[in-house]
Order: structure tokens, then C-alpha cells, then sequence
DNA sequence: GATTCGTGGGT
DNA sequence: TACCCAAGAAT
């Protein structure tokens, strides 16, 4: 089955790899020195935000939460709606609530330190399988099979493999297990990965600078590009609704907190309807958080994208008086303050649609 | 195994 | 414009 006798099978050597990472190695601000002793906390936070996430938009998230938080025990002890609203903006909001149930696990641990297996690892609330391979190797030296995206890229084009991602994902984990080494895991971890976001991209790969060039069965081919193959993805709907912008002449907005689970879960929203494919917008005021206002429509709307549907939002907006008691669940904000919630870019485009 | 879950940048 | 993609996890 996996046999393909037009397709050589050449020996891989770890070392070439490494040899490249120690010339090239990127310069991260949550990787230690060479010789330096990585930091758990550090290199914890920065794979959970990394998940899905780019450096470039983790950079000054990291920066702000190490200089917040230096250790896991602060990060722990730390109110966790100051955690939500330093998160906005960055997206996948479950990780943030899994941070702090993460930290607040590992400083009741005897010594308040990480577990350093994998398998200890693997048990912390939003740590994968990815994670905890990284984390082992990277910050305690374990030799541990990490399989990330990039290194999907990379070892699919070595071996050609034919079997489209997810399915390919245990036999990525085993060649990934067969070529790491015993001495530096991390390094040679992080060595695919850089190799994969700086050379091995997902267009136009760099071969000809690669240490594997030789190799590397795509290469041969002339296939690498088409590597890894991918199952077709299902169409993104698009969904609408309908936001309520209430507002007081003292200068008071209407929030409102999302619920814990699911979208957006736990962070803080202008009061919305559901989103729906057939949402009715001659009724969208039934969705208001007070009846009987004057709700008028605004011009305009707010556009996001998310993940797995499109959403285009109207917004409707009123008046308040200063006496207006916010309904359940709901507050007044400070408009000057409404920046510094725990607002999702949808919702701050939201915002912006409102103030015009 | 398939879905759900954000956001911003690159092409 | 309309995709694609990024140090994935939870259900």
C-alpha cells in the first residue's frame, strides 16, 4: 500500500537539519538563547497562542502577557476577565479560557511547576497533542514526535505521500518519530518548523536552499507544491443578524457578556440576535435587549469572516435615558472605555458601524 | 471522523 | 475578489 517503487526511498538525516538551524534559526522572543534553559511558562504560552495563530499577530500579545504575567503562578492568580480582555483580538477564545484553568491547574501542582512528560502535559486543559509534544521537547529535552502544520508540509513532500490530511495525520506521526533524535528534540522540532515558514512554504518552496533537497521525493517529482494533499473543504455560509446599539446622553453604551461556551464564548458583545442563513430583518427588533425603544436602522453594515461562516450585521440603534436599568445580564460601559473590553474584532466592528 | 472555533495577512 | 493559510483543541 505504501510502497511506491517509482519513488526512492533515501535516507534522512536529522543532523543536515539541524546543522541549517544553528545558521538560521529565527530570532522569536519566547525561544531561548543556544545554551540558554527554556523557560515551561514561557514556551506553554506561547504554543497556545500560537495554535492556528501567526507570530507575526502573536508577537506583542506575548510581550504584554510575560510582561502582565511573568510567571504561571501571577498568570494564575491573575482576575480572569483581565486575562479575556488582553486576549481580544487574537482569536479562538476557548484558548484563553483554557489558559487560565491551565494555569490555575499547574499552580495547585506540587511546586506549582509543569508536568515534563508529554503524557503529564497531554492532560492540561487545551493542550493537544501538538502542544505537548512541543512543550516536552522544547522546554524539558523529552524526545517526543511534534507534528504540526508545517511539519505536515515538510513530511508529506519528503515522502510524496499520497493520503489527503486528516487521514494522513498517524503516519505523519510515525515518520516524524522515525527521524527524531534522541539529543536536541526541541531543536529539531523547531528546526522543521522554521524550515517549513521560511523555506518549505506553501508556495513557491525554496528547494534549492533546503537541507533536505535531496531527500525529498516531491523535489524529485517536481510535485512539492502539491503537498500535502487536502480534502476538498465544505462552502462557507453566510449568515445575518441583527445588533442593538443603546446608548444614554451621559455617554453609556449597553453590553452585554457572552455565554461561556461556544462562539465568542465569555467575551463581551454589543447585545446581537442569533446569526441565521434565513434570518427574518423585518423582525430583528424582537431580538432587542428592551422593547418598546424607537429602534432605528443604521446605515451601513459590519462584515467578518469566521472560520466556517460569513457574517454580514445590521445595526440597529436608540436611545436610552440615564435612568435605563440595564436588562439581565446586561451593563452600561463608558463609550470612552468600550476599547479596553474583552471585544472580538467582529464586535468592534460592530462598534464602529455605530459610531459612524 | 467531522464540526466548531477568530483573525489578519498573503497571493 | 476570493480564496488560502497559520506552532490545533475540544467535542
Amino acid at each position: 500500500m505504501l510502497h511506491k517503487p517509482d519513488v526512492p526511498v533515501m535516507r534522512v538525516a536529522a543532523d543536515d537539519l539541524l546543522v541549517w538551524y544553528d545558521r538560521h534559526r529565527r530570532r522569536l522572543p519566547w525561544r531561548a538563547a543556544p545554551g540558554e534553559t527554556p523557560d515551561p511558562y514561557r514556551v506553554w504560552l506561547s504554543e497556545i497562542m500560537l495554535q492556528q495563530t501567526t507570530v507575526r499577530a502573536v508577537g506583542p500579545y506575548f510581550e504584554a502577557f510575560v510582561a502582565r504575567w511573568p510567571t504561571v503562578a501571577a498568570l494564575a492568580a491573575a482576575d480572569g476577565e483581565d486575562i479575556l480582555k488582553a486576549w481580544a483580538g487574537l482569536g479562538y477564545y476557548s484558548r484563553a479560557r483554557n489558559l487560565i484553568a491551565c494555569a490555575r491547574a499547574v499552580a495547585g501542582r506540587p511546586g506549582g511547576r509543569f508536568p515534563d512528560t508529554e503524557e503529564g502535559l497531554r492532560a492540561l486543559p487545551g493542550v493537544g497533542a501538538y502542544t505537548a509534544a512541543a512543550i516536552a521537547a522544547i522546554a524539558f529535552g523529552r524526545r517526543a514526535a511534534v507534528v504540526d502544520g508545517n511539519i505536515e508540509r515538510v513530511i508529506t513532500r519528503l515522502h510524496a505521500l499520497e493520503t489527503p490530511l486528516p487521514a494522513a495525520k498517524p503516519e505523519i506521526r510515525r515518520l516524524v518519530d522515525a527521524i527524531t533524535p534522541a539529543d536536541r528534540p526541541g531543536d529539531f522540532a523547531q528546526a522543521m518548523m522554521d524550515l517549513g515558514a521560511s523555506l518549505c512554504t506553501p508556495k513557491r518552496p525554496a528547494c534549492g536552499l533546503c537541507p533536505w533537497m535531496k531527500p525529498c521525493a516531491a523535489r524529485l517529482a517536481g510535485t512539492q507544491e502539491t503537498f500535502p494533499r487536502k480534502m476538498p473543504k465544505a462552502v462557507r455560509p453566510l449568515r445575518r443578524g441583527a445588533a442593538f446599539w443603546l446608548v444614554r446622553p451621559d455617554g453609556y453604551v449597553l453590553v452585554r457578556k457572552r455565554p461561556d461556551k461556544g462562539l465568542l464564548g465569555g467575551m463581551t458583545e454589543i447585545p446581537s440576535s442569533p446569526w441565521t442563513e434565513d434570518f427574518d430583518m423585518a423582525r430583528a427588533t424582537d431580538h432587542a435587549p428592551l422593547r418598546g425603544m424607537r429602534w432605528r436602522r443604521l446605515p451601513g453594515e459590519a462584515r467578518h469572516g469566521f472560520t466556517h461562516f460569513e457574517l454580514v450585521v445590521t445595526v440597529f440603534a436608540a436611545d436610552a435615558l440615564t435612568t435605563t436599568k440595564a436588562p439581565e445580564g446586561c451593563r452600561w460601559v463608558r463609550l470612552a472605555e468600550l476599547d479596553g473590553e474583552a471585544l472580538p474584532t467582529a464586535m468592534r466592528k460592530i462598534a464602529a458601524v455605530a459610531r459612524g
